[in-house]
DNA sequence: GTAATTGCAAATACTTTGCCACGTA
DNA sequence: TACGTGGCAAAGTATTTGCAATTAC
């Protein structure tokens, strides 16, 4: 996004919480700000170590934060099998698949038409759950660790 | 599975595993019966306190049965945005895809022709990686919980 | 002024490891 | 005997909460 999307998305995302009640902090500018300036999915420990976000926030801000922003919808988790949880900022009409190796971690978002998506209307007929939303991830061994993971896994 | 079908996995699992130097022991058949006899998705939690593993073996030990099973494949974890990881059993040619709410934490098996398949191989060529599997979730929010989710997240 | 929000610190929960005794081959 | 494995206890890491002070409206 640009820098003028993300100040736009910055404060449609305020504007949203505000009339739920939410008060303006800045807090609330930053770590919004962070989420949408970022392309790929941060865990609490990133965020709360981003320079502006660390001058200015206790971690425990940064983390009650991001759950309100997750309430309203504005934020989704990720779950990539590493030890803590990625959050990534939800901007309609986007929707990215990832490819993580599970022998280094490293995760790259997948370039492709998401083959999943016309499914969902389905499975909200068939299943009766509403707002539903989906996760992707492939997972496999990244070139560069290919050497290092023998056929020990298979 | 049926009885029989468990028993021939897990025997199957302990050969594999004792053709590379482990060792055939009371707490790894408990912990690969249990899987086995699973038909969903467990924690290490869950796994540690089912009564037969529960009475014969430490929780220590069934996370590093499981981490074992893990690296040689046997099981995969899932991120089903839980505190705690999901660990499965992979029997070839069962694959599943879940449906989880996100309010109460419900999951079921989603019982649909998975349309994702065929993209792994395409994905091994094109990104270099190996040994690819996928997981696919849909999240939403359940009929249960329907009418205590307001509008509110969204 | 009122209610939401923050920082700090403490409590939980989950995961992981060290070490020595033990069991398997 | 030799080395993988198990139990117990402790350490490490991530997440969550309580409460008083502060800030937005």
């Amino acid at each position: 996004m640009s820098d003028q999307e993300i100040q736009n998305h910055t404060a449609e995302c305020i504007q949203r919480l505000r009339q739920r009640g939410a008060r303006r902090t800045r807090a609330l500018e930053l770590v919004i700000a962070e989420l949408a300036r970022r392309r790929s999915p941060v865990t609490l420990a990133e965020l709360a170590a981003t320079p502006a976000i660390k001058e200015q926030c206790d971690p425990a801000t940064v983390y009650r934060l991001v759950m309100k922003l997750e309430e309203h919808g504005m934020v989704r988790r990720l779950g990539l099998h590493e030890r803590s949880t990625y959050f990534l900022l939800v901007v309609a009409g986007q929707h990215h698949d990832y490819l993580v190796c599970t022998a280094c971690g490293k995760m790259e978002e997948i370039d492709m038409a998401c083959p999943v998506h016309a499914l969902e209307a389905k499975l909200e007929k068939s299943s009766g759950f509403r707002h539903i939303y989906h996760e992707l991830e492939f997972f496999g061994i990244c070139p560069a660790c290919s050497p290092s993971v023998s056929a020990a896994a298979h």
